[in-house]
Formats: C-alpha cells, structure tokens, sequence
DNA sequence: CTTTATACATAGATAATCAATGTATAATAA
DNA sequence: TTATTATACATTGATTATCTATGTATAAAG
C-alpha cells in the first residue's frame, strides 16, 4: 500500500500501545500482530519498531522487562503503564478529532457544488 | 488541543488539497478555513503553512498564481491539479486504510478481557 | 557449517514541523 | 507623519521522526 512516513509515523503511538493493551508482548511479534491486523498492508521493519519502543519508554508509557521463553531465547517484554493507558485516550479522541475534520472536507467535497 | 506534531503531519496534505478542491484560494484564507473546519481546534502559523504549499507546488499537485484582490493586497492563489485530485483519492484511502486498522484495535481493547 | 527464522539494537540519511524573524501593503488612530 | 493592527507571503534553524543498512546473537533444519 505504500503509506506515507507522516501517516505511519502519526499512527506508530496509538497502534503499538494499543497492542500493548492487549497483554504485554515482545517487539518481533508487535510487528506481526500489526502486519495481521492490518491485513498485510502494513509491514514493519524492526528498525522501525525499536527505536518507537525506546521513546515510548523513555516517556514512561511502558516499561520493559527480559524474559526467557521455551526455546531458550530471550525476550523483552513491554508493558504498558498506567501513563500509556491515559495516553491511549489522548491519542485516540486527537486521532478521532482529526478523523472527523476531513470526513467533514471529503463530505463538502463529494456534493456536487451547484445549487 | 494540542495535536501531535506527527498526526499535524499527516493531515497536512488531505486537508490542504480538500480545501483547495472547493475552488482556488490563498494562504490566508486557507489558514481561516482550517481554523473554522476544525471548530478552533486546528490553529496553523503562517510559517506552517506556506512550506507546505510550495512542496504541493514542487510535487506537481498545485498551481500557484498572483492576483491582485479588491483591496489592491496581491495574492498568491493555489489550485489544485488534475494530479492533485488523484492524490487526494490516494490520501483518502491510506487515511481510512489506518483508521479502520485503529478502530479494529480499539474495539479489540473495549471488550472485557475474560471469556 | 550453511541457511533460515527468531530477536534486539544503533547509525546515518532524509524529511518534516514550527517558532522566530523578515518584508510589504492597507486601514485606523493620534 | 508616525504607530498600531490586520492582511499576506517567505525563509531560517532547532528539533524530531522515519527507515534503510548494518551489526550481534540464539536455535533449528539440512
């Protein structure tokens, strides 16, 4: 699909904690749960990802934490905080605000502009 | 509001190129329609703006043109392109393409969790 | 020992906002 | 004339972000 760098950039917040509600979860299977979440329409490279996570925990919307899963391999498991689900709320009525502004512009913009 | 620099970003060109899909206008005006679509919530500099514009220009969307107005001020006004209406179409999409992703997301964390 | 999948991390090029600043015209007010 | 406010366009510089490329490491399959 090809989605701008603004649009993935605007969403990368509210798309990884949102996840992150869900249970914590660890950074290569993040990227596979957006990849089926989004249909296959969004793929993203881990260099994407772990610098997000970083500033996301920086900021204090989630904490971080190694584990040891079956096969031996380690893990960091992110968890989000209270802080990130306070977040999630900002994040999802500016997505909504936004959202309603350019269906208002794409409903001006769809009726013929005579009369 | 205070909407994040990144979601300002991508809102940029859909709102711009829906607002000049109305009729050619100039920077000015767009920024007073921007403010008005929004319910206030949206106020953009002037230094905002017009980067904006000239890259539009840049990537072939619009067309910019001086006219003398009825007060004698000159202004710059842009319309946009038959390539700038397909970009629009393009912007739509990626922009719906998102939110239902969000939205599938958000219900997923709206339901209670035990089941 | 090679390849593939899993798993995390950083560096550097590129691109974008946005506050601050500058130029200029017209109207209003002293 | 001078000062202020609103209109109108433009650029600079600080900051911030993606995202490709690259590096490290473990485990399984052959």
């Amino acid at each position: 699909m090809d989605f701008s760098k603004s649009l993935i950039a605007a969403s990368s917040k509210p798309l990884i904690l949102g996840i992150l509600q869900q249970g914590p979860n660890y950074g290569y299977d993040i990227i596979q749960q957006i990849k089926t979440l989004s249909g296959g329409q969004l793929e993203w490279a881990d260099g994407m990802l772990y610098p997000v996570l970083h500033r996301l925990e920086k900021e204090g919307l989630v904490t971080s934490q190694w584990n040891q899963s079956d096969n031996g391999r380690h893990r960091k498991y992110y968890a989000i905080t209270e802080l990130g689900k306070a977040a999630i709320h900002q994040e999802q009525e500016h997505w909504l605000a936004m959202h309603h502004v350019l269906q208002k512009l794409w409903s001006l913009n769809s009726k013929t502009s005579h009369g």
